[in-house]
DNA sequence: CTGTTAGCGCCTTCAC
DNA sequence: GTGAAGGCGCTAACAG
């Protein structure tokens, strides 16, 4: 492996002058620069990483803790940010939180050690109420969940009015009596949960809501329990894909056939949502470009340290299909 | 931000004594011990991983070259990753290569830069045409995709065996005429075709297998045409998750019942595939596993370079659902 | 415009 | 058992 001083002796030149060139900097002759870039072809040179971050004390590395990777919203946001990270030559390091409020302050250290340029993350409640932008010596900016009052880089969806528009929606079909369940762990479930009620209160409905941690299994439960009862509601919404998957199994494993015997709707336009007949009824999320807009904001953030706290609200889009379809009076 | 000599300092010691408890090394009174730790604890003291990667020349850290976050399975495989690798002080470095062979060599290109511990990837077919464990100056370890004859530590699914299982499974519920579509970027595709093909000729059958790139829209599409052919297959076989997506969304658009009209099966077993009624016929691939052996191996390896060769093979498992339901005579 | 040089923070021989 | 000192490879400040 080739070292700094090996190009410069090759190329005749200092030790400097490599380092100028390949940082782009001004001020080295047409043929200098011509020299140094032929030496480091020549010798395949690749400068040190470490070195380079020990010396010039930044990483050019972004952490991305993600509060469940198995949930494919996340897994979409990080694909975004993985392609517009290494396009702008930034390092993504991974971190998989799994809704876990001390894992994620056991990485938020990691990435305080690792010295990161910036973090993105997508915080559980109990550290979003704690949160603090200052605690950290790098800039953070939230994905998906954070508060109104969160002095922090954000970038979200439309969560109350999504709701609320999702609510209306099956309300208008004719529907009365609507369960909500919604993710106990994040402000993003708390948020859709206050588009219901204030949907519901609009229509002057009495509203029936349960928060469960946020899998598949909490909801399959939950639901489960619901719909044992003697009273079935006339719809069910899910806060989000994982829990109105566990909702449908439940739907399914009783037999229960939507929209005739109960409405059906949720948060997140995965595929199976337009396999599982006759469709189910979805706010789609645009997660390819919440995870580029939550890049792009950190990229800008760490470029400009000292600009305005920015948020961004993306809108949820209804589709609408034939799980919500109206009842018949 | 305390720095050695700082600790140093207050413990009264000199730097080489810090560096030593923090090693654990043996070989320090346990009084200066005891001096040094609290010091560290009083300063909040944490050590500079740009100075120790620099002076140690090792990183602690694994790249994670991904084909395609999208996929499930590769979602999957990437959690035990980041879960074992965390648990053994190692950072992990995340790249998706979207089953791109140039972003592969871009990226394992990085890892060289990086100077990682170790790398782990899911090649595609040219990537693994041409990969040389000796090429790279850390050890790699494949992950669901490897030839029988690629001399690299390599951790898979039974390909061959599962898809044998599969097909037999459908001839033995009485279908013929069974088409497969597969994926053409990966010898995982490959060898579940070659599986396959061995179940039909075990059986005197002819074969009907046509490759797609390992996308939705493009299973979509190759289903979708063969659907709208005058002779329909009995039986429609996905080498993978995704493509059998595309392939279910390819029957319900033309309006075919399951296994009424065609029988369908697959590989796997995603949440929506008990979901789609009656349920289709999958092999359930062991993917936390799998990434769990993976990391496991490249831990081993980086601790004991020379150790040999090791390919670990999981068994997929067979899940009858009603979708291979047995054909009326 | 180019070269010399002093560290970045840490680990690790090498003496004592 | 402990300390002093050199150097990992690079960048940047300072001279020239």
């Amino acid at each position: 492996m080739a070292r700094i001083k090996e190009v410069a002796a090759q190329a005749k030149v200092s030790v400097a002058s490599v380092s100028r060139v390949m940082a782009g900097h001004a001020g080295v002759t047409a043929a200098t620069r011509q020299r140094v870039l032929d030496a480091i072809k020549a010798l395949d040179y690749r400068p040190d990483l470490a070195a380079r971050r020990l010396r010039s004390r930044r990483t050019d590395t972004v952490g991305l803790i993600v509060s469940d990777i198995r949930n494919p919203f996340f897994t979409e946001v990080s694909r975004a940010v993985e392609d517009v990270a290494y396009q702008n030559r930034m390092r993504v390091i991974l971190c998989n939180a799994d809704e876990d409020p001390e894992k994620e302050a056991l990485y938020l250290d990691l990435m305080q050690d690792e010295n990161v340029s910036g973090v993105i993350l997508s915080p559980t409640l109990p550290t979003l109420a704690r949160f603090r932008p200052s605690d950290y010596s790098f800039p953070v900016v939230l994905v998906d969940r954070c508060d109104r009052d969160t002095a922090a880089d954000a970038v979200v969806l439309d969560n109350v009015d999504s709701a609320y528009r999702l609510t209306s929606h099956l309300i208008e079909q004719g529907h009365r009596r609507i369960a909500f369940i919604y993710g106990a762990t994040s402000a993003t479930g708390r948020q859709r949960h206050e588009g219901y009620v204030t949907a519901m209160a609009t229509h002057g409905l009495e509203t029936l809501a349960k928060a469960v941690p946020a899998t598949v299994e909490a909801a399959r439960n939950a639901a489960g329990e619901w719909i044992s009862r003697r009273s079935l509601p006339d719809a069910l919404v899910a806060s989000n894909g994982l829990i109105l998957l566990g909702v449908t199994e439940a739907l399914q494993a009783a037999k229960l056939r939507f929209p005739d015997q109960i409405a059906l709707a949720g948060f997140d336009d995965l595929p199976w949502t337009r396999l599982v007949e006759p469709g189910i009824t979805v706010i789609a999320q645009p997660t390819y470009d919440l995870g580029r807009a939550t890049i792009d904001l950190l990229l800008q953030r760490i470029a400009q340290p000292a600009q305005a706290v920015r948020r961004v609200v993306l809108r949820g889009e209804l589709r609408e299909r034939g799980s919500s379809a109206k009842r018949r009076a």
